[in-house]
DNA sequence: AGATATATAGACCGATTGGTCAAGAATAGG
DNA sequence: CCTATTCTTGACCAATCGGTCTATATATCT
């Protein structure tokens, strides 16, 4: 099994998986369950690498852990944020459809794993400052972009109720990703969404 | 030191703690570090209490950790719904006040422990059962109380709307909850709030 | 082929984990 | 004082934790 071409130019034996599957496997497992309820071992099974190998590609669990965070900002924020800032549908559709992203997992899939960010909010947000950091620079993000958005919903008559809004909106999708988690009815889920994307009309 | 009285009619060896007492010190540090982070030996040196006196009176980890959280429930739940049921202070009042629980213990001592309910959901949520049981009666606790107030705002007129509406206020809870956790500015939990109230205004 | 460099597998490590057990201490009733 | 019962202390346990190291395999470059 060679995943490198026979010419690259690389001398010694070449990586026979690659990097970005693995911190995606990786990724999945802190997402799900946290950073200690993660084993070494649970990521060995998981990826059938061998330990050494995972710490000489990604380092000690701390440094998988953030690597991991930050892939999930990469493909999960980043395109929520793309989404929210893309101009092909209304402005209200676009935070209906970010509110949505919460609950359709759950619906279709059962799917409780809720959000990377928030997990790590309450799993390690007020133990390490690295953690915090990517942790806030994700909600910022979201934060900015729903800022813009919800300000085409009034031409930006009113920017200081559109940053409060935004932060409204961006507070109850974490809200919603928590409670996601335990076993809230999907219904209620949705009641919540409405009540809010409400909340912005009445707004305008 | 003894706590029992001499003649209250046990046998044998009486206790030499208060087990309300030792129990409020193990809720503290699940509440703040979650279930994994909060090994026995914390437990040890945070009661003072020996590991056997520990299992004599609350069974394992994870019995500790219910106790615990049920013990959150009490305390911390119960009485906020009390408070929104009290006809003290308008209604409107009572939310408001329900909105800002979250944000006053980071204001004023840093304190970002969040809300022993949400945390557990991110930490443990889709893990065990009875965690989850536990979560969803305190989720639902809350949910009925506002409710009830939200429907005294307009006189009961719009009970679908209320029902919404209570579910948006206990959604926007939990995320200022988790926001708190990590490092956002009070500032921007402060709006969040007050869109959230305005809401409620509007709809009336 | 030989030198060099990297990756793999798995043995190995000390520390810590949750959990148990046995011996002794402190109470009760008789 | 004796027995029964309960609680406390600390030794003890196997299992697992995150992390390292060595030996070997596989590549490039000369």
């Amino acid at each position: 099994m060679r995943e490198r071409s026979l010419s690259d130019g690389q001398p010694g034996r070449p990586r026979e998986f690659d990097e970005q599957e693995v911190l995606l496997t990786i990724m999945q497992l802190f997402w799900e369950h946290g950073f200690d309820a993660t084993g070494l071992s649970d990521i060995i099974k998981a990826t059938g690498l061998g330990k050494a190998s995972l710490y000489a590609a990604f380092g000690n669990k701390q440094s998988m852990y953030l690597k991991a965070l930050a892939q999930y900002e990469t493909l999960m924020v980043d395109s929520a944020v793309h989404a929210l800032r893309s101009q092909k549908h209304p402005a209200m559709d676009r935070i209906s459809a970010f509110l949505q992203a919460p609950i359709t997992p759950v619906d279709k899939n059962g799917d409780r794993r809720g959000c990377f960010l928030c997990n790590a909010s309450a799993d390690r947000g007020s133990l390490d400052a690295k953690t915090g950091e990517l942790v806030r620079r994700g909600y910022d993000k979201m934060r900015r972009a729903l800022e813009k958005t919800i300000g085409e919903l009034a031409n930006n008559r009113d920017p200081i109720a559109a940053k409060r809004n935004a932060q409204l909106v961006l507070t109850v999708y974490s809200g919603l990703r928590i409670m996601a988690r335990s076993s809230t009815e999907v219904s209620n889920l949705q009641a919540a969404r409405h009540a809010c994307l409400n909340a912005l009309q009445c707004d305008v």
